[in-house]
Order: C-alpha cells, then sequence, then structure tokens
DNA sequence: ACCTGAACACCGTTCAAGT
DNA sequence: ACCTGAACACCGTTCAAGT
C-alpha cells in the first residue's frame, strides 16, 4: 500500500483497480484476509474451502468475494506478497553476512518460496488470466534481487565469474520443483553443491 | 482384461483387486466408464462432475462409485490405459515405418501423451496412494517400448549410439510438459530438432 | 452381485438488508 | 462504501429399494 497525494490510500502492488480509494476497514480487511489465506492454504493446500479463509479472518465470505472475486484472484494476491518478502530478503541477508554467504542463505530461501509454491504450478499452467502478470512479477523483483547478491559476490572472490546468473536461479528453480515426496530436503543438499560448485570448481565446459 | 482357468473374467490390469470375478454386466460397465471418462476427461478436464460422467456412460452414478471409489481410481485406470495404448503403438509403427521413422513418430505419440496428461503433473505431486504404482507402470510400459525402437534404429544406422535414450525419454517429457499455451507446436518443433541432432548431430560434449 | 437415483452434506456464489 | 450471512445452485457421496 502507498499513499495518494490527498494522503488518502490507493492499492497500488495489490492487484486491485489502480487509484480506486479505499476505506480504512476495507484496507484492514484486504490485509486480514491475505494474512488469513495465506494461513488456510499452508494448512489445507490452494484448494481450501472459502469459508475457512473467511472465517480464519473474522469476516463473512461476501467480504472475501469483494476483494478477490475469483480464487485465483487470492492466491495471487498472496503469491505475489510472498515473492516480494523474499526479494526483501535479499537486502537483509545483504546487510547481515558477507557476500558469499548471503548468496547461499538466499538460495535456500529461494528453496523455500518455489517448495511452497509447487502447489502452484498446475495453476500456472491454467492459463487463468488472474496469473497472467505474476511471472513477470517474479522476474521483475527476484531476478534484481539475485543479481545484487551475485555481483556482490563476484566481486568478493567469493564466487567465480563464468556463470549466469539467471541460469543459476532456473536450476534452483527445478532442484526445488521435482521431486514431490522428501523433496525439500534433497533440494536444499542439491543447492548446497551448487554454492560449493560456485567457490570451488573448476571452468565449466562451453556451452 | 484376461479370463481365468475357468473361463470367467478377472480384473488383471484394471487396478481392480486381484482374483475377484465380475460379472458380465459388470465387466462391460467398467468398460463404459473407462471410454466415458476419457471423453469427459478430454473434453472438460478431471475435475469435471461425476454425473457428467455417468451419463456419458449411461449409467447411474452410483455405479460409477461401486467401481471406482476415489476419483484419483478412475483417472489412474485411464492413464493406465493410455500408457498402454501408447506402448502398443511402438509395435504398431515398428512394424509400418523403417526403424528411424518408426522412432520419430513414436517420439511425438509420446508428445501427445504427456501433453494430454499435463494437468495429471500436480495430481502426480499429491501423494495420493492412487497414483503410487503409476510411475512404475509408466516405466515398465514405454521405457522397454523405446529401447527397442532406439535399438533398431541404432541397428540400422538411422540414429548414432552415443546417447541415452532414457535421457532422451525425459528430455521429451520435459519439453512436451513445459509451456502451457502453445505448448504442443513448440514441442512438436523441439522434439523434431532431437530427432534431427540425433541422426545428423556431431559428438556430443562429454557430460 | 450389481444397478439406480433420491437424499444428504458441503461448498461456491449472490444479494437484500444492515452499518 | 462496505459488511454480513441467509439463500440458492451445484457437486460429492451414500444407501435403501429394485433387478
Amino acid at each position: 500500500m502507498t499513499r495518494t497525494a490527498d494522503g488518502r490510500k490507493s492499492t497500488a502492488g495489490t492487484g486491485i483497480a489502480k487509484g480506486r480509494v479505499v476505506r480504512t476497514d476495507a484496507e484492514r480487511n484486504i490485509g486480514a484476509l491475505l494474512t488469513a489465506a495465506k494461513a488456510v492454504f499452508a494448512r489445507s493446500g490452494v484448494d481450501a474451502p472459502v469459508r475457512e479463509i473467511a472465517e480464519e479472518a473474522g469476516l463473512g465470505v461476501g467480504t472475501v468475494y469483494r476483494h478477490f472475486p475469483q480464487r485465483s484472484d487470492l492466491i495471487a494476491a498472496v503469491s505475489r506478497q510472498e515473492i516480494a518478502t523474499c526479494a526483501y530478503a535479499a537486502e537483509t541477508l545483504a546487510a547481515k553476512y558477507k557476500p558469499g554467504e548471503a548468496l547461499a542463505r538466499w538460495l535456500q530461501r529461494y528453496v523455500d518460496l518455489i517448495a511452497a509454491k509447487r502447489g502452484l504450478a498446475a495453476a500456472l499452467h491454467s492459463g487463468d488470466p488472474a496469473y497472467n502478470q505474476l511471472p513477470a512479477y517474479f522476474d521483475e523483483r527476484l531476478r534484481p534481487a539475485l543479481h545484487e547478491l551475485f555481483a556482490a559476490a563476484v566481486a568478493d572472490g567469493n564466487v567465480r565469474a563464468d556463470v549466469d546468473a539467471d541460469e543459476l536461479l532456473s536450476a534452483v528453480g527445478s532442484l526445488a520443483m521435482s521431486p514431490g515426496d522428501k523433496g525439500l530436503a534433497r533440494a536444499r543438499r542439491m543447492v548446497a553443491l551448487l554454492v560449493d560448485g560456485l567457490r570451488f570448481g573448476a571452468t565449466l565446459p562451453a556451452s
């Protein structure tokens, strides 16, 4: 949320039509719904009953439909928030750790994001227009975050320069996505190996 | 369906408990349900109402639940049938075309299978026990089919020998899986390129 | 043994009434 | 302008009655 020139709230970045003015109670309800939906999606999956989300937020079902006419709108909004949080974590980690370790920790954080969103993969391929802008938002937020961490690690001499950051990101994404079962632990190990390779690896085979 | 020693029908390969004896009308209904489900899944997706499938088969909803207590049982049964059909296509193609072309055509047939099953990918990762044996069945049926086509094509001098057939299969699978939109045409072109590479490619970079 | 379909429970969605 | 929740439609699932 940002504020308009006259001090009232706008809905920039929430997926709601730009320029609309939102009443204070509505604003608070939208926040409550996002928090509730995140918890319910984590507990019961993205197909959880709308009533469960409304109850978790302490609101009527009608309020859910007012702000998020389609279930996919709510899913997309929660996803945007989680993407933004993950991007913000890059700054936090960069401030707290040395460049090489900040990069390593953020990549593991990224594994969490993708692993949690595995159920979303099918939705993204569904053609629902609500998801149209999501990959773009994903790129827009996460790629710059990674590139900054990456450049810092290279400058610090902790990471070799002959690796493409975008390729690294999609490789980590694939690892986090693939196996349904005990995939998270496996993905973590694989990503750790990759990071070691970034530090100690020899020259890559020419593509 | 196969027959037991006394000439009655058994349910081997249908996913129904082994050794059970099935009345003639029940046997016919199971077939009708599989045919109907395949059509309805293709038309309305795997989440189509059970009533729609029952109606398409000209049967009551209770009959669907009698033979397939869970929706996933029906999906799994249809999938097994489609896998078996695709495996059988390998024999047909091998008989009709020269080895190199048989391989190329079968790989395109495989693209159809995977593309049609894209909606199933999420289901496979759902942990539903009904799908547990499906990947195994997939391997058991499709890998031998491919290996035979592949070996014949290599023996015929149409395909170089320094390619791993399983790797080829999973690469084609990934291509057929990835893009939600006009992915089928794109996958076809990519697979065609792969096949050309099998024929005319230079030495692969050492892994 | 098997089939049918009415009956029940549950969920998505709307909208009149209230604030 | 927004919120509530009863009401309606629709779908999954069961089970008593029929064959």
